[in-house]
RNA sequence: GGCCUGGUAGUUCAGCUGGUUAGAACGCCGCCCUGUCACGGCGGAGGUCGUGGGUUCGAGUCCCAUCCAGGUCGCCA
């Protein structure tokens, strides 16, 4: 039987500073036992930190016995008298002083762990996730779920401050077929019909701005059945925002308020206002993405000019088609991108949809080039020049599409600075992505779609070419990235009842799906709203860009892994067969 | 669904062109040590090499399949 608490109630964190001469009682787990024979030292932590507990064997005999059957992660409380260590040590906060135990307790025995509850833990991610409760004791994960919680209360703080009120939206909504996969859950009382969980709680805030809450906010749990990445969990959370009389300006200005804010109270970090902005034609142009890092230049340049007419016949071709030729230039990179490392990359464009990549590796004093053969006389000095390379760097071109160059080069802009290491660690570079094209042509079904969702505003001078030239409309709509993550998405909504309408029809929704879809929050349009429009941050990446992790599992306290499991619990489980039939649901096809 | 990477003691890894009994470090267990703090010393236990099949006199190593994990593309209005 272990020891109960009677009698001790914790009077310290381990990690405070205590003073010499004190009496403390402290609660952790052990982190180290060092066991000198007369004397004992177990290392205690909590989530503060670490003290030193002593115990010397001529002091008594019974309380150092039980401290020599103490091991690794044996829950204990101790009780004792503070004093100056002998020998201090440095290294840690509570390093100059001990306390002197005379009375412990071993509240709970532990098993040795299936891995090393330490800082710098190198233990395989699946074992770890599979103890996830072990692997949250450990301090660096301990530090991030910390954070995340004082940036939900700095996101609440400063919300609340502005006049926002709090409002939970359901989690069991109707599922809309557009967008992301939606998460199903059956309903019993209504066989054959389903709930949603919500992606976003979009359609609900936007009705409480029509109540008139004015302001909202949310820190909103949203779900998504798509395949995950690095940064992308199948359930996530937003600080979701919505604000009635506003225009785009008064949105963004409330966010950078937060992003000020925040910075500079978690990171004692000032972010200057306003952010930059960026137009969505432009950052495709010059980064090739939506959501450019542009805490590093390599810029893509259009070389289509130079090489319009030149002797290669892939250049020409792609020119010839309505496409470009584009290149980036990585400086000092002929080192490391060597003919073996570009053939890598060549293999990479490949898999993302080009058809090649040329180049040009400057080394010596003649840059070796993979289309060189094709220039003519000064040819090839003349788009050096223009493209600012030097000797020791490497071009990279693509020629296609725009739809293929852009994207290629951008990912590969990425790639590149990643393997030369030129992207600053510690740096927060924001950059607001505006003027959005409201609709995509989709070639697929020959009718255009929304980009953003069908809810979104279009720009006042563009509503003129809504039937005429709907690649000439563009959006209220903005996107927040910070170092290349996309952080938040929002727009302005349509108030309009007719304009909303309209809308529908451009996207070629026919009367029956607009009710059948959004019938409901059409009629609630009917009763009068203010202009409102918001937005949704990501609290999961941003809680990720500050802690300066690499993955949103190292945030998330329980996270999925990229086949949307959990390792821990194993879910999703199958149920059993009363649970279906209760639910009037066959399983047609399972695992295995 | 496609592509890439990985899977060997509890953990992290090594294991060459296939060849005796598969190694190291940390952890774990036992004994010793009164100022350690990455404590130290001595001793010890611990492995169906992810799984299944194949090639071979012989497979951790080669081949095929499969499972698991990670990254990425598709996907994410």
């Amino acid at each position: 039987m272990a020891d109960n608490m009677k009698g001790l109630k914790r009077t310290h964190y381990c990690g405070e500073v205590l003073k010499a001469g004190e009496t403390v009682t402290v609660g952790g787990y052990v982190d180290t036992v060092r066991n000198k024979g007369g004397i004992i030292f177990i290392v205690l932590r909590d989530r503060t930190g670490v003290v030193q507990l002593t115990f010397n064997e001529t002091t008594d005999k019974e309380v150092f016995e039980k401290a020599a059957s103490c091991h690794s992660e044996y829950v204990l409380m101790a009780k004792g008298e503070v004093r100056e260590r002998e020998s201090i040590n440095d290294k840690i906060a509570t390093g100059h002083v001990e306390i002197f135990v005379d009375d412990l307790r071993i509240l709970a025995k532990a098993q040795t762990p299936p891995f090393e509850i330490v800082d710098n833990s190198n233990t395989n991610e699946e074992l770890r996730l599979k103890y996830r409760y072990l692997d949250l004791r450990r301090k660096p994960l301990q530090d991030n779920i910390i954070m995340r919680s004082k940036i939900a209360k700095v996101a609440r703080d400063y919300f609340y401050d502005n006049g926002f009120i709090e409002i939970e939206t359901p989690m069991m909504i109707k599922s809309t077929p557009e967008g992301a996969r939606d998460y199903l859950v059956p309903s019993r009382v209504h066989p054959g019909k389903f709930y949603a969980l919500p992606q976003s709680p979009q359609i609900y805030k936007q009705l409480l701005m029509i109540s008139g809450f004015d302001r909202y906010i949310q820190l909103a749990r949203c779900f998504r059945d798509e395949d995950l990445r690095a940064d992308r969990q199948p359930e996530f959370t937003q600080i979701d925002l919505e604000m009635s009389f506003v225009d785009m300006d008064d949105v963004m200005d409330m966010a950078e308020g937060f992003v000020r804010k925040l910075f500079s109270e978690l990171l004692n970090k000032d972010i200057d206002m306003p952010l930059p902005r960026m137009k969505y034609v432009d950052a495709m142009e010059k980064y090739g993405s939506d959501k450019p890092d542009i805490r590093f230049g390599m810029e893509i340049q259009n070389i289509s000019e130079l090489v319009k007419d030149c002797g290669f016949g892939v250049f020409t071709s792609a020119i010839a088609d309505g496409g470009s030729v584009r290149a980036i230039v990585a400086k000092n990179a002929a080192s490391v991108l060597t003919r073996k490392e570009i053939d890598k990359l060549t293999e990479y464009v490949k898999g993302i949809g080009a058809k090649g990549l040329a180049y040009v590796r400057w080394v010596d004093d003649a840059p070796a080039c993979s289309f060189g053969k094709f220039m003519g006389e000064g040819e090839l000095d003349k788009i050096l020049s223009f493209l600012g390379a030097e000797k020791g760097d490497v071009v990279l071109i693509v020629a296609d599409k725009n739809k293929v160059t852009l994207p290629t080069l951008g990912a590969l802009r990425l790639k590149v600075a990643k393997q030369l290491d030129i992207i600053p660690e510690g740096e927060f570079k924001f950059l607001w992505i505006t003027e959005f094209p409201f609709f995509e042509w989709n070639e697929e079904t020959g009718h255009w779609d929304a980009m953003h969702h069908p809810f979104t505003m279009p720009m006042d001078e563009c509503l003129q070419y809504l039937d005429t030239a709907p690649e000439k409309v563009y959006a209220k709509a903005y996107d927040l990235v910070l170092n290349g993550t996309e952080l938040s998405s929002g727009s302005i909504r349509i108030t309009d009842y007719e304009l909303q309408q309209k809308m529908f029809e451009s996207l070629g929704l026919t009367d029956e799906e607009i009710e059948a879809k959004f019938g409901f929050l059409v009629d609630a349009y009917k009763y009068g709203a203010a202009p409102h429009g918001g937005m949704g941050i990501g609290l999961d990446r941003l809680a990720m860009i500050i802690c300066g992790a690499d993955s949103l599992r190292d945030v998330t306290a329980f996270p999925k892994v990229q086949n949307a499991s959990e390792l821990m619990s194993n879910c999703p489980a199958a149920v059993d067969k009363d649970s279906l039939d209760v639910l009037n649901i066959a399983v047609t096809k399972t695992e295995e």
